[in-house]
DNA sequence: AGGAAGATCTACT
DNA sequence: GTAGATCTTCCTA
């Protein structure tokens, strides 16, 4: 059994993966160093029926998200990078947002989309890399602890929202960006 | 070339 | 709780 996320983790329903994405671990390295964090907090996003979704606007987004599953989508909004990863099968247009890791060998602030880029040095190079194939970033299986409660919850900062719970944390874990 | 919008963050009240 | 800062991308002309 590997150790790292495969592709068929990553080819199914968003909200799905980004249920079942808690918990894990990202991995990225830096020179000599590997920066090691947990997956708290996600939200998945989809193609028809969200008008939320940046999916459903024509671009470059969009373009990623019907590429393969596993793909990093890397999206700039107001003065951060937000990283997301394409789910799905190809030509389906479905992503994940990362919204919030709890760091396990740093201590740069994660608990916001914008500010686990920057910890992690995740800017727009990324974009259109793959994940699983990577050398500096990558996802890891979680052997050490695998006991938590889920809890779904509304998106956060999104004007049209769907009348769907899609945005998923780790309970009482203090890394959520919001409760 | 310019403007508007956006899946945010910080600081201050 | 609310306002402002400030960047990238897309759309229009």
């Amino acid at each position: 059994m590997k150790k790292t996320l495969n592709n068929e983790f990553f080819s199914r329903n968003a909200s799905l993966v980004a249920k079942e994405i808690l918990g894990k671990i990202i991995a990225r390295k830096i020179g000599k160093k590997i920066l090691k964090a947990k997956i708290v907090e996600t939200e998945a996003y989809f193609d028809e029926n969200d008008p939320a979704s940046r999916a459903v606007q024509k671009g470059d987004i969009r373009e990623t998200m019907l590429m393969d599953p596993g793909t990093i989508l890397v999206y700039g909004v107001h003065n951060n990078w937000l990283l997301n990863i394409v789910t799905n099968k190809k030509g389906k247009a479905e992503a994940i947002l990362i919204r919030a890791l709890e760091p396990l060998n740093f201590k740069e602030k994660t608990n916001g989309p914008g500010l686990l880029t920057k910890a992690l040095n995740i800017d727009k190079k990324f974009h259109k890399k793959n994940i699983l194939s990577s050398k500096e970033i990558w996802l890891e299986k979680n052997e050490i602890d695998g006991n938590f409660e889920i809890v779904e919850s509304f998106r956060i900062g999104v004007k049209k929202d769907l009348n769907l719970k899609l945005r998923y944390f780790i309970k009482n874990n203090k890394f959520v960006s919001k409760k």
